[in-house]
DNA sequence: CCCACGAATTTGGTATACCATTTTTCGTTG
DNA sequence: CAACGAAAAATGGTATACCAAATTCGTGGG
């Protein structure tokens, strides 16, 4: 038995294409033909899509092909802003409960970044970024909070990755990263705080400038999805 | 095809027997007799399980039966807390974006809680606990944050059912779900910060007291779950 | 009597085949 | 030539069969 798992490292795979523009957003996911290409059956594949749907990088469909997600700006922000309520949580527990050497180990990825800031390529560069947050969130040391904060962070990972390709914000996002550093080696919960909105505000900005004017195509959500349907996933139709 | 189905209502169904206890924490879910008693195949059934261990109900072992979720009193003090960042958010929001009529269902659902208090089962009047929240987190408006909050709600399910069930906290429950629509209506965000803190913490109190002495029987996490294998959900391996 | 080793059974993972619905295409007709 | 309709192709959902790993239980040796 191949100890847990195929369908999670179809899911790894799909997510790059994804994440890496291969598949690009809207487009469908026929699970026949990508099973086909990837060389494995259709179970795990399935299984895969299914994995990637509830990160919300792809979106089913009653019957028909999921299609890669492609959220509007309203949908971002409104992830942005749970995302923000995850982080300052975590920056606030970080504060009261991360060891001295989960700290030192984000400082020293905050100067990596910092290191390899105009060596390397953004999406490189943006691997190391995703790893300073989440190393900020499992400071936490609660583990259902950087599960979902990683969930955000995953169902976020485009809108952020193009944000930072706008090489202009890089300087303010380093200083920015610095000053969560800072604060949390102070363990100072209401400076984190602040820098931490201030660097998801600062986030939102790159997005919402980014996505001013261009893809206005998609209707805003056609899904109907009624609350009877919806609350099933909390057992309220017990 | 059965419009998108089979396999969230075989969910539905699991979900169900695990908070009814039909199921008690910590017994093996085995795909093959739980298929064979609901008459499907195996393939819905493992689609269904995957979908309760997302939710946090069932927990998936690498070569093993899956077993019912039994978390420790730490682990779901770690959930509710995250369950108060939603939730602060979440009536934050609705006092901004929260329409008139949607702040009356919330009350209407709170009467009807007071109304039933002492005539219907806790089960009964449990599940409209559970709708009067859940209309808070719709009322933000946000949905990505009443999914989350929905998720959190499901996992908690257990918990906050045992909690509900002793009844001399019901009184203190009628007055905080009261002092929350009164908040609500004023739209005031402070208040309702004030009221839903006050709310969970009491949850908490008496989960704690619930579980005090009892079950020291699990131990505490026996996964290592390695740093580098969690973050592929982010994508980190990227 | 206990421990060790191995075979059989259990169980989850994967592949393949089948079915139902939906979409598309092509032919016919007004 | 356009529009409607039926047939065919495509696609996702479900069932079944097969495989490999892991646990378990029985047996033989110490």
């Amino acid at each position: 038995m191949a100890r847990e798992a195929l369908s999670v490292d179809i899911a790894d795979q799909l997510r790059r294409d994804i994440l890496r523009g291969k598949l690009a957003p809207g487009a469908p996911i026929k699970e026949r033909v990508l099973a086909e290409e990837m060389d494995v059956s259709r179970t795990p594949m399935r299984e895969a899509i299914r994995i990637l749907a509830k990160e919300g990088l792809v979106q089913l469909r009653p019957a028909r092909s999921p299609i890669v997600a492609n959220p509007c700006f309203r949908e971002i922000a409104e992830s942005v802003e749970v995302l923000r309520a995850l982080e300052l949580l975590s920056g606030e527990l970080a504060c009261r409960h991360a060891s001295d050497a989960e700290i030192a180990r984000i400082r020293a990825l905050h100067e990596q970044i910092a290191d390899a800031y105009d060596r390397v390529d953004t999406l490189d560069l943006f691997e190391i970024d995703m790893q300073f947050h989440i190393a900020i969130a499992r400071a936490s040391h609660n583990r259902a909070l950087w599960e979902t904060h990683m969930g955000f962070l995953a169902r976020l990972w485009r809108a952020r990755y193009l944000s930072a390709k706008q090489r202009r914000s890089r300087d303010r996002v380093l200083r920015q990263h610095g000053a969560i550093v800072a604060a949390l080696e102070a363990r100072d919960p209401h400076r984190v705080k602040v820098e931490i909105e201030a660097h998801l505000e600062a986030l939102l900005d790159n997005i919402r400038r980014y996505l001013a004017g261009e893809t206005a195509e998609e209707p805003p959500a056609p899904e109907p999805e009624s609350e009877a349907a919806a609350a099933r996933h909390a057992g309220a139709a017990l």
